[in-house]
DNA sequence: AGCACGCCGACT
DNA sequence: GTCGGCGTGCTC
């Protein structure tokens, strides 16, 4: 740039809402010209604000912005690329994901950088870096020996290694996904490259990361987001130097430093937990893809469930498969056994435990082995009414029911964490007494403690784990044999790898049959796959019983037979003919307003936008599934509504469905309604 | 006249 | 998101 000439950079600012969000030029003063360039922090004036936080996402020698309106760049932060700066290819990333997953420039940027600040003092506070692995033992280990079916997978794998590309390692449970995983992490650091593991949440870091911390010690990383601070920072760091060389994480540690990354492997990969709730909504799998294609490096998804959509993609030819499909040890699949809970109702037997269970449970006490129960519903009971008009109680906040939690002895929403004390009073009818319902894992283990007095029973739900260390404790406890029934709820059913488990039951599978989620079932499946998993993973052969008030669904038949295929081909042949996932994209939209009706015509108003766009671009009629209620009625006591639209979910639609969003938004008219962008959600009420 | 409140629009 | 401008309408 010849000198004396003018220089303008482009800013994204720090915290505007979706109808201001546009880039800002500003005028570069001579003084940080030589300074100054895209991905630095820097600080400008805006509207009123004297000083306002921005990211320089370009500089350029000219603008059309008037002169008159032009104001000048104040100060720019530091230069440490991806850790309070951006890299060009972190830059091309969160534009990448604005564009997919309708943010701010500053929700995608404050994602890609962790440490955003601009620290004009610095601040050279001695601390010791802490490790948060200090706690482990480790045991080191030698690379591990596979099993054929393994090596076959894992040479296919390997072929992907420099040309990239991504691949689907279909393995039953207990197959030994994770050798595989540390036969291609030895493979990428030989060659001198990094390697990310995502796995859907700490949960399951629990055994993952023992058997990771064996094989590679102070070169792992551990990355969550139950980390300090600080802790994250000091990883992060480490990170960055090339200290730390595998990193292992939930779905934010793909936004880790690691330099040269070769391999990212996501376990698990159907999971919900890799769909971001939070805006923006991204999809790991997604970003992973993204990331990888960038860095030339290997993708690879992993689940003895396959989401629909990977799998569709494999079976299509367009990624990679290879599939595992006996276990590490030779040994059988758990024998599943389905028992209707009509002929226990029958019997006279109306608690959560159907006579086989207990029968099978009493058998394992004897023998000294272990049994894991599953269960849908934390806390006593699942809801409570009115017993004369059988009003429901319901958060003030949320509109759902509130599960009883008898410890603290109230209801308690599971949404917002609102709690009170049980209502003396139905507020509908005045009615003085109250019916609880529905069981919950604290009243499954008080019955399970009174039926076993001597079995030692431990309780796992995010009320039992809300402590820092006490998750870790009730594995060890397990795990050392000093625990004989595990209850607990969903985090029981990932991962866990316990030799001595031989008996495993779900209490109640019907929980998410009848759901409005075109989801319902494949999730269904997935988690009934994934308990009976957990049994029967050592020498000991495992058993498996679902209880049902339904045991004759098509689900429970493919189940039966851990028949992921056959059930894969019967669910998308439905798929097929009502136009759902994976042969579409559905994008959901909420509104948000102060009464329903309003909430309603907002959706209304949006879908004839929406449809008119389309046409007008001369795309294709969008079928809309129209207006709803949401599961949870409410955010904040405000009503909320949804459509759902299925697309195509590619760069010309959704530029048609961010117009349409931005121009709804920054209509006067819809002033107090919010309108959220959700593509492809991971859940669908 | 003087001020509280709510609505509106601009922000480089 | 945030702020100031400006209208309305109420009070002294």
């Amino acid at each position: 740039m010849p000198l004396g000439s003018a220089m303008y950079a482009v800013v994204a600012i720090k915290g505007l809402p979706m109808s201001a969000d546009s880039l800002y030029t500003y005028l570069v003063p001579e003084q940080l010209k030589d300074t100054v360039k895209a991905g630095l922090l820097c600080t400008v004036p805006f509207g009123h604000k004297k000083e306002a936080e921005g990211m320089i996402m370009a500089v350029s020698d000219s603008t059309d912005c008037p002169e008159d309106r032009l104001r000048s760049l104040i100060a720019v932060g530091e230069d440490d690329p991806d850790m309070s700066s951006l890299s060009p290819d972190r830059l091309s990333l969160a534009l990448y994901i604005r564009e997919r997953y309708f943010c701010t420039y500053w929700d995608a940027i404050s994602l890609v950088l962790p440490f955003g600040k601009i620290v004009t003092r610095k601040v050279n506070r001695k601390r010791a870096i802490k490790d948060p692995l200090c706690g482990l033992v480790r045991h080191p280990v030698g690379p591990a020996e596979l099993s054929p079916e393994q090596n076959a997978a894992y040479e296919n794998i390997k072929k992907g290694f420099s040309s990239g590309g991504a691949h689907l390692l279909f393995g039953v449970t207990g197959s030994g996904k994770t050798l595989v995983y540390i036969k291609l992490i030895d493979d990428v650091l030989a060659s001198g490259k990094t390697a990310l593991l995502l796995v859907p949440e700490i949960a399951l870091t629990y055994q993952i990361v023992t058997r990771l911390y064996d094989r590679y010690g102070d070169d792992l990383a551990v990355l969550h987001s139950a980390l300090t601070k600080a802790e994250r920072k000091d990883t992060f760091s480490l990170i960055k130097s090339g200290h730390k060389k595998v990193i292992v994480g939930t779905r934010s540690a793909l936004f880790a430093p690691a330099p040269d990354l070769g391999l990212i492997i996501i376990d698990e990969e159907q999971e919900n937990a890799y769909k971001s709730e939070m805006t923006p909504k991204y999809a790991a799998c997604e970003v992973a893809a993204f990331i990888a294609n960038k860095k030339k490096a290997l993708l690879v998804v992993a689940s003895a469930t396959p989401s629909f959509e990977s799998f569709y993609l494999a079976e299509s030819g367009k990624i990679g498969i290879s599939e595992i499909k006996s276990r590490y040890n030779g040994q059988p699949m758990p024998k599943v056994v389905l028992v209707d809970m009509h002929d226990e109702v029958m019997k006279g037997n109306s608690s959560p435990f159907g006579s086989l269970l207990l029968s099978e449970i009493e058998e394992n006490l004897k023998r000294g082995e272990q049994t894991v129960l599953f269960m849908n519903h934390r806390g006593y009971n699942t809801f409570v009414s009115c017993f004369d008009c059988a009003e429901p109680i319901v958060c003030p906040y949320c509109g759902v029911a509130m599960p009883y939690h008898k410890k603290d002895e109230r209801l308690v929403c599971h949404y917002c964490g609102y709690s009170i004390p049980v209502p003396q009073y139905c507020s509908k009818c005045g009615g003085k007494t109250m019916k609880y319902s529905g069981t919950g894992t604290q009243k499954a283990e008080e019955e399970l403690s009174q039926l076993f007095p001597n079995a030692r029973i431990l309780r796992m739900d995010a009320d039992t784990v809300s402590e820092k260390g006490s998750r870790d404790a009730i594995l060890s406890s397990v795990s050392k044999g000093e625990c004989d029934i595990l209850l607990g709820t969903q985090m029981i059913t990932k991962g866990l790898d316990f030799p001595n488990v031989t008996l495993v039951g779900v209490l109640l599978a019907d929980t998410m049959l009848f759901s409005s989620d075109f989801r319902a079932l494949e999730k269904t499946f997935s988690l009934m796959t994934q308990v009976v998993g957990r049994a029967g993973r050592s020498e000991k052969s495992g058993r498996a019983i679902i209880q049902s008030f339904y045991p004759e669904h098509r689900v429970f038949r493919y189940a039966l037979d851990q028949d992921y295929v056959g059930f894969y081909k019967n669910e998308t042949a439905f798929r097929k003919m009502m136009l759902y996932p994976p042969f579409c994209d559905i994008c959901q939209i909420s509104f948000i307003a102060k009464t329903e009706e309003k909430a309603f015509s907002a959706a209304e108003k949006f879908e004839t936008a929406l449809r008119s766009a389309q046409e007008k671009a001369g795309s294709l009629p969008l079928r809309v599934i129209p207006a709803k209620s949401t599961y949870v009625p409410m955010v904040d006591t405000r009503p909320r509504v949804r459509i759902l639209i299925k697309c195509v979910d590619n760069r010309a639609q959704r530029k048609i469905l961010s117009e349409v969003y931005l121009s709804f938004i920054k209509d006067p008219a819809n002033r107090d309604i919010r309108a959220d962008i959700d593509m492809n959600p991971s859940n669908i009420s």
